[in-house]
DNA sequence: GTCAATCGGTTCATTATTCAAACCAATGGT
DNA sequence: ACCATTGGTTTGAATAATGAACCGATTGAC
């Protein structure tokens, strides 16, 4: 692993339950010496990427990071974008919508909206990191990346978050099969209990995913009827989305499914 | 300068008027050794801070920034506030106010609104960093930072951008001692022919300037009595945003001048 | 008041990475 | 065919990162 790579995983760390970590529980989080921690983190800090909050000396987000967000999305549009067609989601389906992007190896909620139609509903706030064994967003991605990033992710250990999580690596490979074929994914109850969720992979210029749109909702509310309505609505905004950033659809992906 | 220093340097020769960097360009842009400039953008790459555009090979910037500055926004949520902010300046001023964040030795605009008071006005489109010497924000946030931040930078060349731009050492140290007294600064054409930009700066939690709000206007309609107005306008905005991103004005700031 | 643990931060010999200057293969213009 | 330029790779010599131990300052238990 090399110096760049260490202090950019650093600010993984970060996320919204925890967006201040002091220098020895740095060093806990990220299995490194203490001492490149701190040089780490105020190479980090003289560059604007975290900085230490007044009070404390605990190490927060910089506001160096807003700068190159605003750069990337004048250049690219994705969260913009996303938040518009994640609000017809919600609003068609009657459910929470969410966006998910690759970054590395990791697959992050980056935006979502929710809908008014029930009073339950599944909320996002507090999620982080989606497991891509577990969730709709992360089967899709997977459904359409390179064979070695697959098995570099499922040689992980593939925790069962439910009694529902399906964690044999033969059963994922016949679903990403299946994925293949349809164009969504789906998971039912696999990351949380009696959270149904169905995803549509998104894809960049040069036609492989950069993340993921998803409808979530309570498993007791999915019947075939709008489990298929979810489906034709996510593959439309998915395809939506995708032109819209640019990208390109894989040559092998069932499009005609799209309307 | 350390690696992870090099690697984030990288991702500052992104702008909007350059949003995509092929390998040579960038190595061109950095002073570094190719072989570097590739390793690190490679790193840089897996952790989804650089993404390669898909018709050529340039590099751009990645999706993972937009979940750091998420992050970030959530829980210092300064874009949020000070464009809002920037709003009731631009309004009441009838001029174009912006904002900027100090990160590291570099001074950024990150946002700003236009007023539609007049038909001409000061654009902020293709402004990048913005020059300590010869910006009302640059000498604002000057003013009140450390003696050494304030010599590191007036020991780099300090070209004149116009005819106009103060570059000589005592005489902007005589300015900065003026801004401590007055709590806002102002810069006459000093970056732009014909641009009078006035500014105040904008403070953290550790009493430390972050950045700077500012109005800049044509020099024509600066007359005694709209620059009064606008100092006086800026000086509550400053005074807001401190407050509400959760900053303290160092003790000796002249506080009392914001009604 | 003392002790031990923990905090952020620092030091220094050892070790690994980065540098510079080549070199490739591919592309494009003349 | 030619030359220049592109993205990417290799090489000993220079430079940087690393990790165990160490500081002084807090903190909490007793």
């Amino acid at each position: 692993m090399g110096t760049v790579t260490k202090a950019l995983s650093l600010l993984n760390n970060f996320s919204l339950s925890r967006p201040e970590i002091g220098l020895s529980e740095m060093t806990r989080l990220s299995d490194l010496n203490k001492a490149t921690v701190y040089r780490l983190l105020r190479e980090l800090q003289d560059q604007g990427f975290v900085e230490q909050a007044g009070a404390g000396r605990a190490y927060r987000l910089g506001a160096g990071v807003l700068r190159l967000a605003a750069l990337r999305e004048a250049s690219v549009p994705l969260l913009n974008v996303s938040r518009e067609i994640l609000r017809t989601l919600s609003d068609r389906t009657g459910e929470t919508a969410h966006m998910s992007v690759l970054r590395g190896q990791k697959l992050s909620a980056l935006a979502y909206t929710y809908s008014r139609a029930h009073a339950t509903k599944v909320t996002m706030e507090d999620t982080g990191d989606l497991a891509f064994h577990a969730t709709g967003s992360g089967l899709a991605v997977l459904a359409f990346s390179d064979p070695e990033f697959v098995s570099a992710v499922l040689s992980r250990p593939l925790p069962a978050y439910t009694s529902n999580t399906i964690t044999d690596r033969k059963r994922i490979l016949a679903q990403l099969e299946t994925i293949r074929r349809v164009g969504t994914a789906e998971s039912v109850a696999g990351f949380e209990d009696e959270v149904h969720s169905h995803a549509a992979p998104v894809f960049g210029t040069d036609r492989r995913p950069v993340g993921a749109l998803a409808v979530a909702a309570p498993c007791a509310r999915i019947t075939p009827q709008a489990a298929a309505e979810i489906r034709r609505e996510l593959a439309i905004a998915a395809r939506q989305l995708t032109e819209r950033i640019g990208g390109f659809f894989p040559e092998d992906f069932p499009l005609e499914r799209a309307a």
